[in-house]
DNA sequence: TGCCATACTTACGACGCCGTAGGTTACGCA
DNA sequence: TGCGTAACCTACGGCGTCGTAAGTATGGCA
């Protein structure tokens, strides 16, 4: 169905000789005249673009032409590298999905679940903090979404690649595992919803909201501790 | 702004009389002829069949066309009753809103904190189950989320209002109560997506969603139980 | 019986957006 | 210096949608 969904590996060129360097990436595009980037160039350019401009006004508010403009560019262009607002779409929405599960996967070195746990919390709210923009398009519905049918949105996709790692300590406890999966949802929608929260208000700071998440993941309500702390240190 | 927001507090007509039931004139079967609704009826019609379509489209994949020719209807009609689509929405999420914020406190009887938690989640959970439609808006982002420049999500606003209720009982047990909203937000994210997914699956009873719910909101990972047990019994 | 309010229609203007056809400019290399 | 190709443009067709103006049926009621 889309051609170019296909994510090239590259996420922030190597191999690319600035044709004409003026301010390398981004929003301001004073006038330079005309800007002639790489093919490589324009289309990480115009994938930042729609990643910022899918997570403010949803896909179906943003429109072609928009993203277009704000690269200083033309419509055919976008139409050139990703064949229409779908396939922009859809190497975005791949793109973050793998940023984020590569980032909580990647975070989780330790032995005790305990520390799993924290680290996999601390993992999804520093993609939160990050790449807010990535975070939002994949709370949002997707509009592959209504056209399975299917109620799960992206997020709850997530839950499922967390379920494995449930699955095994569930294993080792002596629970059903096929329960795997509610409590992987439980446990993302927990977070997730938090995190959204927590970019409106910003209150706590990340590490205590960490702290606290884990505290009810970890203990619930009945045992929850007043100052929770975290058991693993980080650096940041 | 819009001005046909105030839903009047009728859900479901008493006091209506249908017009004309079947076909009357003696020709044959010239089908039901025309309509013609009562104000109120027509209104509520259109409310119900606004609902459906926004939860499965979403609000700016619905036309107003849509909606008219589903009720059998023109155009104009939507505009005389609701001022456009905007306002049709504002109606809907304003009812679901209520209904369910309704039904969750409603249930809240109990004395002790475990039993509320259970009657909240059981509460929720038969909101998702019974007013499907409702709660996908719900979750679903708002058009006026991305005006108002909020990231919260309707959903969140219902957290905020669980706030109060899990505050006192911070309050009680000598915790900050400022922490209130963060632990609402996680809790409330915690039913929601796992409502969301459940909606697809299907497959452990409603029953049963919650009991491991509620296990794991109050004892959390550590104190999982596997057979986890409700406290409280209901009717249904 | 005739009037009138209410419920509803057809028809249209305007707009925004998608996607494409076909032409133009700049750069890199022989 | 000239040519080819990659990057980019203008311009348009077509569609769907919103929202409105002006006209038509229907049923109660004096």
């Amino acid at each position: 169905m889309i051609e170019g969904v296909a994510t090239d590996s590259n996420t922030s060129g190597e191999k690319d000789r600035p044709r004409r360097a003026g301010r390398s990436s981004g929003s301001g595009a004073r006038r330079p005249r005309r800007v002639r980037m790489t093919g490589k160039e324009r289309r990480e350019q115009l994938l930042d673009i729609g990643r910022t401009l899918f997570a403010e006004r949803g896909f179906e508010g943003t429109s072609v032409e928009e993203i277009a403009a704000k690269a200083g560019v033309s419509k055919p262009v976008v139409y050139e590298h990703f064949g229409g607002k779908e396939g922009l779409y859809a190497v975005v929405v791949d793109r973050e999905m793998r940023r984020m599960l590569d980032m909580v996967t990647t975070s989780l070195t330790a032995g005790h679940p305990r520390e799993l746990c924290e680290q996999a919390t601390f993992a999804l709210l520093d993609y939160i903090e990050e790449y807010t923009d990535g975070f939002r398009i994949l709370v949002r519905d997707s509009p592959v979404a209504q056209s399975t049918g299917t109620f799960a949105s992206l997020i709850s996709d997530i839950a499922t690649q967390v379920e494995d790692i449930l699955g095994l300590e569930f294993k080792a406890r002596g629970f059903d595992p096929k329960l795997a999966p509610l409590y992987a949802q439980a446990l993302v929608g927990m977070v997730a919803l938090t995190g959204q929260w927590w970019l409106d208000v910003r209150k706590p700071k990340k590490a205590e909201v960490a702290a606290h998440l884990v505290n009810l993941a970890w203990h619930g309500l009945d045992g929850l501790e007043p100052k929770p702390r975290l058991i693993g240190h980080r650096k940041s």
